[in-house]
RNA sequence: GGGUGUGUAGCUCAGGUGGUUAGAGCGCUACGUUCACAUCGUAGAGGUCACAAGUUCGAGUCUUGUCACACCCACCA
């Protein structure tokens, strides 16, 4: 017997211990049917479950759940990644609470302590995604920098380096100074802030009162200026090109030179040249030969170069005003809007500083990587999202990919002495190389920086399947069937993932991509910890229950919109979960129990037909929306049949057969409710995986657990408007009618039909007779008189007597025009249809609605005649 | 500056290829607890589909323009 109440917290966890432990997420190698794989973008291994993983693992989930009752061969790869800086940050801050920093440890000791915080609490949102329902194969876990990754990050590093696409250079970079790090542009937010404009001049050299004018947002880096530019279409300023002006508060002199990044209408129309400062006059400089001087240290502090070491840049700024006013050379102040570079994870102003950093040559690995999504071989969906993806990938800047942190892999690049490079897999491998090189045994030292996260991020498709090695699996399961994610780590994630992908496996990682939106707060605003709008999963979960907030995901995602969190929302789908319970109960307590003799086939009643047909029609939406991604779609036809078709129709009329004396019609309706619910079950499974795996394994002994029971196919579907929807309809309409009229409930009613179909009011007479009883209704046929008031519905129309309570003026007005639209719909489907490149050239599936539409367009015309016909002189 | 998207009921949103009376959930109103379910049922109110013009027998849907909003990229001496 079923409990009277459902209690998630109970069950979930229950069955889903039952699951991992059974090993039911593993993949059915045996299949003799096609692979479906997805990796699951890898969460941050400090990271705890947000409402965006919820969101992209629920769909990741019911793509899997899906796939695997097909019978394919599925397999969802779960892991985590190292997040080096997120990591080494979290660390850090631990340590801190001991007053540790990491140099104190040193950095083989750091490390270690990196990994013994990953064993101890890494693993938090691993058990998060259990609780969700996530499918995934456990046993298959991985982390970035686990052994077999590690492994295959530093030969894929080595095979770059060799080919001459990744390389070290000297290059402005994005300096993060409170990381004491590069980071990449993507890394970069820019924020709009209200700064200030400086205007001062530099005395020209040798002519004594002539100045050149200067604006600047950044007055302290007047130190590291190596030139002035001016347009050389600069009428105004043009004839101070090619002179010298005296740089104040230094000894140097410095070139006018003529640039066209000087915008004659900008600022003073001069732009003071700090090539090493900024990545416009870094340009400049490459163009002119420009000597780069740095005059920051790596923690934003001045250097030598400067007069002001060791201040920041804000006590240099207000410094250098202080003296360049002394001088006279000051001349005013603005307040202008600007935009500054912040770090995304530490917060603190970027600074392009000049490093020795190493680059992948991007805009190389970018070609193989367009053409794939070009020819079709990985698809967008929604499809607009390749505009984004093209869009970035056409200026692609090469990829900065060196850290200057501890935690993540260590370049394998050795120096020699002399600064000679080697670039291979393994420190026995360098050595060797080198005393080859060099024709004696050698010292190396090896490069500190590590990589970047997102390169080893980047094989995730391969690395996670076996790759460098050969396995059964990355044969099964490459490429993979998916990639689910947010639109915002198209360019972090996706681009990556196809550039390495194609280098490396010469095919793409993923023959579809779904782009999703972003996870909202109820009014549509971005989720923030510091705005405290932020929903925990985990709560919704212990609330709801999974199944409901798994449910509102589906049902919420509409292909790359974004989804606004609604806590009422998540409580009607918990409702939904309670509505199917207690719909399971019922067909519990009136003995409808699975039983494997049951063939669909043959049952005999309408009523029984009606459902297993609408069961079908279900299924096949259901079906249908997953094979194209349509989450909302799906969840909704679900839905739909379950409470609309299932609970408010199909139950409550079989209470007229279960509460009567045929034990024969008794018996097939207990073996087709039993059969729907089942279908009902297998087909909400993918959404609702734990209320429907407790009533599976509640109700009947089972062969095969739900988790893999087969998806059922449906073959020709009935589509014809059977009785019931015909008695559905009348009842709507009488129910309406009475209340339109304010009749009391209790109220008796004698209602003549009149114009029916006899065979339908035969097919379901004891159904229209029993319902008409409970709506309080007694049935009659017979002549309609003057004093009627007229119901309409898809069988005609039904008159109850009242006097003086109906219209018929308006009536007939209503049904004229009625008629008037219908002909011209009519014209309009008789062109369409005679129309010889339409037939021709449409698929036959839309001729063939447009045939139907006008069918039914005349039926409807001949009914609506009728009736006009049978109130025309009243 | 370049790009993408959005504007439909009080709220949050659906509305593949133009086609019956524009839908859902929540909220609201009225009525209803007899044995699946008050986490419920029945009925109802509520919409100039941002605005304007056009194509069409027919436009929420297609075209053009206008207005508002959101996001992404680049730049701002």
């Amino acid at each position: 017997m079923l409990e009277k109440n459902y209690n998630p917290n109970d069950a979930e966890q229950r069955i889903y211990q039952d699951w991992e432990k059974s090993g039911d997420f593993k993949p059915d190698m045996r299949s003799n049917k096609d692979s479906f794989s997805i990796v699951i973008p890898p969460p941050n291994v400090t990271g705890v479950l947000h409402m965006g993983h919820a969101l992209d693992d629920t769909l990741q989930d019911i793509l899997v759940r899906y796939n695997r009752m097909l019978g394919k061969k599925v397999l969802w790869q779960p892991g985590t990644d190292h997040a080096g800086i997120a990591t080494q940050m979290v660390v850090e801050r631990q340590l801190a609470k001991e007053g540790i920093s990491r140099h104190d440890l040193g950095r083989e000791k750091f490390i270690e302590t990196v990994w013994k915080w990953r064993e101890k609490s890494g693993g938090t949102i691993c058990k998060q995604l259990r609780r969700l329902g996530a499918s995934c194969d456990w046993s298959r876990e991985r982390f970035t920098m686990d052994e077999g990754l590690s492994r295959a990050v530093v030969k894929i590093f080595v095979s770059l380096y060799k080919d001459g696409l990744i390389y070290k250079a000297k290059k402005l970079v994005n300096w993060d100074p409170k990381l004491m790090t590069a980071v990449s542009d993507l890394e970069v937010l820019q924020k709009e802030t209200t700064g200030k404009m400086y205007y001062y001049k530099y005395p020209i050299e040798g002519e004594e009162g002539e100045f050149v004018h200067i604006a600047t947002t950044r007055p302290e880096t007047m130190f590291g200026d190596t030139a002035v530019a001016i347009s050389k279409d600069n009428e105004k300023l043009k004839h101070l090109i090619g002179k010298k002006c005296k740089l104040p508060l230094t000894d140097r002199v410095i070139d006018i030179i003529a640039d066209d990044h000087a915008d004659p209408v900008k600022g003073t129309g001069a732009v003071k040249i700090t090539p090493a400062h900024d990545f416009n006059d870094f340009e400049v400089g490459k163009r002119h030969h420009l000597e780069m001087i740095n005059i920051l240290n790596e923690d934003a502090t001045l250097n030598e170069n400067t007069p002001f070491e060791g201040l920041s840049t804000m006590e240099a700024r207000q410094k250098t005003i202080e003296a360049l006013e002394k001088l006279g050379l000051m001349e005013k102040i603005e307040d202008h809007p600007m935009v500054v570079p912040y770090g995304e994870r530490s917060n603190a102003v970027i600074e392009p500083l000049m490093t020795d950093q190493w680059f992948v040559d991007a805009p190389k690995l970018a070609v193989a990587a367009i053409k794939a999504v070009e020819n079709g071989d990985m698809q967008f969906v929604p499809k607009n999202y390749e505009k984004t993806y093209f869009e970035w990938m056409h200026n692609i800047q090469p990829w900065c990919i060196s850290r200057q942190l501890w935690w993540g892999h260590q370049m394998p690049i050795w120096y020699a002495d002399d600064g000679t490079i080697f670039c291979e897999e393994t420190e026995q491998e360098a050595y060797k190389q080198a005393e080859k090189h060099f024709g004696k045994k050698v010292n190396l030292t090896r490069e500190t920086d590590v990589l970047d996260t997102w390169f080893s991020s980047g094989l995730w498709a391969f690395s996670t399947l076996g790759w460098p090695d050969q396995t059964e699996f990355l044969d099964t399961f490459y490429p993979t069937s998916v990639l689910v994610t947010g639109f915002d780590i198209i360019f972090f994630w996706v681009a990556r993932m196809m550039m390495m992908s194609m280098y490396q496996m010469k095919r793409v990682p993923f023959k579809k991509c779904y782009i999703h939106g972003l996870v909202r707060d109820e009014q549509g605003r971005k989720m923030s910890k510091s705005k405290g709008n932020t929903v925990d999963p985990m709560i919704t979960i212990e609330k709801y229950g999974a199944d409901a907030l798994r449910f509102f995901m589906a049902a919420s995602e509409t292909q790359g919109r974004d989804v606004n969190v609604s806590d009422a929302r998540i409580a009607g789908y918990r409702n939904f979960a309670t509505k199917l319970w207690n719909a399971a109960r019922f067909c519990e307590m009136n003995g409808c129990k699975y039983t494997k003799d049951f063939d669909p086939q043959k049952v005999q009643m309408d009523l029984n037909k009606w459902i297993l047909a609408k069961a079908d029609e279900a299924t096949s939406e259901v079906t249908r929306n997953l094979n194209d991604f349509r989450f909302s779609d799906a969840a909704n036809a679900v839905y739909q049949f379950v409470w609309g078709t299932f609970c408010d129709w199909y139950i409550e009329l079989s209470k007229s057969v279960f509460y009567g004396q045929n034990e024969a019609e008794k018996k097939e309706t207990q073996q087709t409710a039993a059969f729907v619910l089942d279908r009902i079950l297998i087909i909400l499974h993918p959404f609702m995986p734990f209320i429907t795996t407790e009533l599976w394994n509640n109700l009947a002994e089972r062969d095969v657990k739900l988790i893999h029971a087969p998806w059922p196919e449906v073959k020709a579907q009935n589509t014809n408007a059977s009785a019931i929807d015909w008695a559905i309809d009348l009842i709507t309409s009488i129910r309406s009618l009475r209340a339109d009229l304010n009749l009391p409930a209790g109220t008796k009613l004698t209602m003549f039909l009149d114009g029916l179909k006899q065979n339908h009011l035969d097919e379901t007479k004891q159904m229209v007779l029993s319902l008409a009883r409970l709506e309080n209704i007694e049935l009659l046929t017979t002549e309609v008189s003057k004093d009627m008031v007229q119901g309409a519905f898809s069988g005609g129309v039904f008159f109850i007597p009242l006097k003086g309570v109906v219209d018929f003026e308006a009536e007939r007005a209503r049904l004229s025009k009625e008629l008037s639209e219908l002909e011209g719909r009519l014209k309009g489907y008789k062109a369409k249809l005679s129309n010889e490149s339409f037939v021709s050239r449409a698929p036959q599936k839309v001729v063939e609605e447009e045939k139907r539409r006008q069918s039914e367009a005349l039926e409807q015309k001949q009914k609506l005649q009728e009736a006009f016909e049978r109130i025309k002189d009243l």
